[in-house]
DNA sequence: GTTTGTGCAAATATTTTGCACTTGA
DNA sequence: TCAAGTGCAAAATATTTGCACAAAC
């Protein structure tokens, strides 16, 4: 069903070299100057991917664009997110996950899915 | 610094019309409809400071569109949406709330500010 | 060898913007 | 009057897709 090529080698492990989230078009930059030529399409493809096999977070900025990180963990979680550097923190919710079912359930709704994401400034930003 | 113009007037009217979320594009066609020749581009102007001035909620979709609705109420709080019929209830979450400012300083970030949204199927869409 | 992936360029879709013209206060 | 608002069409953004070609398995 899916099949290794260089291409996709080369953006899961480009995805590997750092923590932060990462746009489609900046992949396509540090690919670009790692050597790889690879069309922007097939990034956009192999990231839908791997967001849809859950080897890549996806994170949906206030602008609408999407940021991909390889998954440090592999279970459900969320993100808080320095807005200024962007350093990112893996967060689990045991009690956010508890409210969304609960509100869900006394509302009436099933199969409750839920988007949480948290921003804010880290301490070495609110330094500088 | 704000008029109080033919269009807004009836962009504000025919937001009052449904509790649903709708598109820019929804509003348009919606005032169209009604006879009201509106520019697309002063939709947009016209919910975007009203977003801003915070009298209409902006829900952003999975694939990146902004839905628009009057607010019901004019505190912080979030939505839980159906999937299917797109009905909607207004939440607040004092729960959610803490947790999300203890996360963050618990992780040294400040001005934490977080988007929360809740999906799910509704009663009546899940007997549909 | 056949099926899946790739590259490119063109298409989509949504939202924004420049600019000349209107209009509300 | 005259700053603020509007309309239109063009631009900007982010992502997707058609199709011919290349490459995994």
């Amino acid at each position: 069903m899916r099949r290794m090529t260089r291409q996709r080698a080369a953006i899961w492990d480009t995805l590997g070299q750092t923590d932060e989230f990462r746009s489609a078009q900046q992949l396509h930059d540090a690919l670009g100057a790692r050597g790889e030529s690879i069309g922007l399409a097939t990034v956009y493809r192999a990231l839908q991917a791997l967001a849809e096999s859950e080897d890549v977070d996806v994170l949906r900025t206030a602008d609408g664009e999407n940021l991909f990180r390889r998954c440090a963990r592999r279970e459900h979680h969320h993100h808080l997110v320095c807005r200024s550097c962007g350093r990112t923190v893996e967060i689990d919710g045991p009690t956010v996950e508890a409210w969304a079912a609960l509100v869900g359930e006394n509302h009436g709704f099933r199969d409750i899915e839920h988007t949480i994401e948290l921003f804010g400034t880290c301490e070495t930003c609110v330094q500088a």
